[in-house]
Order: C-alpha cells, then structure tokens, then sequence
DNA sequence: TTATTGACCATTTGTAAAACTTAGTCAATA
DNA sequence: TATTGACTAAGTTTTACAAATGGTCAATAA
C-alpha cells in the first residue's frame, strides 16, 4: 500500500508561506528551513515542489505580474466607452495595484530597486504581452477613429511604455529629492501624465 | 622674496587631468596621486585647490550638467516659430550631448547606473533650473496659443521631465533587453516619445 | 509502493584579524 | 609663501576560518 499524501496544496502552502516571510524578513534572510518550519513539513519537501529557492520567489513575482496584467486584459475585453480612455484607466488601475503589492512586499527601497531590476530581465514574457495588450487597446482607438490608425503598432506600444516607466516601480523620479513616494502622490502623478499622454501638450488642459 | 606659482591654472588642469584618468579607470580607481603625478605635481598641490577628491567628481558633472542645461537656455532665447517645437527640438538635443558625454566618460553600465542614482541628489538646483527653463518655454507657447494658459507651470514641466526620464541616463528600458542603447536607437525613440509628448495619441502622427 | 524526511555535503555567506591602500594633513622645504 | 611628500587615520582588500544554508538522497513512515 502506497503512503498517501498528508497535503493536496503543499505547493500553494508553500507560496503563502513564502510571500510572507519574503515580505517580513526579505528574500536573502528567509531559509528554506524556515519555510518549512512554518508550515511544519519538512525541508526536503519544499523541493518536492520547487527546485530551486529562487523558483519560489519567481512564482511570486510571476503572480503579480499575472494580476496587474489581469487588468489590462479585463478592461481591453470589456470596453464600452472611449478605448483611448480604457488605456489610460486600465493604466493608472495597474500602477497602483503594483504600488500596492510592492509597497506591501518590499519594505526597503533597496531591496526594491534591486529586486526590479535584477528581475525585469527574467520577465521578458510579461512586457512582450503587455505590448500586445496596448496594441489591442490602440486598434480599437483606431476602429473609433480616436487615433491614426497607421500608429496602432508596436512602435507606438513601446513608447507608451516608455513614456509611463516612471510611474512604475522603481520610482526613479528626480522632480522630487528626499520625498517619498506616497500612494496620494503617485496617483496625482500618473493620472496626469496618463492624460498628457493621451491629449499631448496642445490640448492637455492640466 | 614669496616663491612664485609654477602654475596659474592649476585647478583648471586638475580637472582635465581627472577627467581623462576617472574617464580611463573610474572614479574609484583613480588616486589623487595618479593626478598629480600625471600633471607632475605633488599631491598636496592638489589639495590647494579642492578640498576632496569628491569635489573635482562634482565640479566635472557640474561641468556636463551646465553644458547641457545651456542647451535648453540658447534654444529658449531665440526661438523663431514654434515655441513647442523648439522645446522639442532641445529636448532632443540635450538628449544627445548627454548620451554623447555620457558614453565618453563612463565606460561599464553599472558606473553609470551607480553614478546617475547617486550624483541626481546632489544636483537639485540643476533640476530646479531644468523645470524652470521648460516653464519658460510653455509660458511662450501659451501666448502663442499653442497650448492652455492654465497648463504653463510648474506641475506640467514636473510631468514632462517624468515623461523624459526614460530618454536620460541611465536608460533603464524594458521594451528590449540584451540589446546596448546605441545612438541611432536612442536618437529614434526620443524623436518619437517628444512628438507624442507634444501631440498626444489623439493627434500622433507617429 | 510512494510520499516524506532530516542527516549530510558542498557551496556560500558571515566574521575577525592582518595587510594594504589611499584620502587628507602639515611641518619642512624651495 | 607656494609647494611638497612623509605621515596618519580611515577605509578597503585579503585571508583564514566558522557558521549558515541551498540542495541531495538513503532511510523511514504510511
């Protein structure tokens, strides 16, 4: 007779384990043991699930792109007004979903700045889709007659995305020294350069 | 009788001295007495002059930083036609100075990225300026109806140096990875993102 | 038979002391 | 009085060692 498993979810336990004790202590001072010690298994059984320590904070990461792209996607389906609208919202929805999750998960700006851009090179997938999903915001732009429709492509995703790094984590801003990023101030921000974005300086109106 | 100076701008060639060696070597790797014995000088010499080894690094980023910011003061001075042209068209230009003096100087990405982070918040009042020159061209752009009156301050030229930041060094991008910023790649996307700054999508052209 | 475990190994990381480097000073010198 | 370079204090690298931890696998439990 076969043992039978003791847990159905060990993996999912291990990511909630995981993104807690990441987000108290950080990635570096968090063991293997720990985690295990946490949801008292043992510390071979975390690599049942994941090779490696670093898979588990991949996984993590990985979901919290998935959930800020979720918006996108979501908004991109159900757009019933002005697409050009549903871009700038769907984008100042997702930038304070991310400051949310990172204000959450890394506590020191760091670690932050660290972890974006030591990790942005192993989420080539999440930017290439989020291409495409501005794409798809800018073809129905052009269907509604918003915009030209020969800049519905992907030179004019990239800019976009150029345009609105700066509201993205890290925070690099240098309009502001020594001030942190609050929630109030970022929401200020994007929403505004979200609107310049869309009018341009000739018809902005602030 | 007093000894007379062997040299009269001995300040002046401290710098050239340092900018070629910190150029060559890095900032770091460079000693205050590799500088003088390159200028053949004692190394106390160097002292009369400046107080730290620090303050020779900021008085050549003061340097650059002037230079360029002069861009933007000449072009503000003798505008002809379009005030949001030429606010473009010196955007673009400083743009390229500074990528030209950046990739001069700073030769492995990571001196620029440590250098940029760390030299930005010791040069406020170069932004300070930075916001106060963009003012000044939209203040001439509002009275030449190009843009709203209400638009021409200070919290518009905020936005317009966020949406820049991606164009200045260091270039921390995400639309392409593995892939060096050259000239050619950096000339084409500021030309775009200032033309859809200008714009806006509503009215890009591409 | 198979899921689970923790002792075990190899590598990394932390540490403490010694050796070395260098920014900045200042009494001696030109 | 302008200049210098030996000197000092502070910091950095090196080295040697100890502790911690990521990852493996033979033994164990169901």
């Amino acid at each position: 007779m076969a043992r039978p498993k003791t847990l159905t979810n060990r993996a999912e336990l291990i990511i909630e384990a995981a993104e807690e004790l990441f987000g108290r202590y950080g990635y570096e001072r968090t063991s293997i043991e720990e985690i295990a010690k946490h949801l008292s298994i043992g510390k071979g059984s975390v690599y049942l699930d994941f090779r490696t320590k670093q898979e588990i904070l991949f996984e993590i990461l990985r979901r919290h792109a998935t959930a800020i792209q979720d918006i996108f996607k979501e908004r991109l389906n159900n757009i019933s007004g002005s697409p050009l609208d549903a871009l700038r919202k769907a984008t100042e929805e997702s930038v304070m979903t991310c400051y949310d999750r990172v204000s959450r998960d890394f506590h020191t700006p760091e670690a932050l700045l660290h972890t974006s851009l030591e990790m942005k090179s192993h989420f080539k997938d999440f930017y290439v889709r989020k291409r495409e999903l501005i794409i798809g915001f800018l073809n129905k732009a052009a269907d509604a007659g918003e915009i030209k429709k020969e800049i519905a492509n992907e030179e004019t995703a990239k800019i976009i995305i150029m345009v609105t790094t700066t509201i993205f984590p890290p925070y690099l801003n240098c309009t502001e020294f020594n001030t942190p990023v609050t929630r109030e101030l970022l929401q200020a921000r994007a929403s505004k350069l979200l609107l310049l974005l869309v009018n341009g300086l000739r018809h902005y109106k602030g």
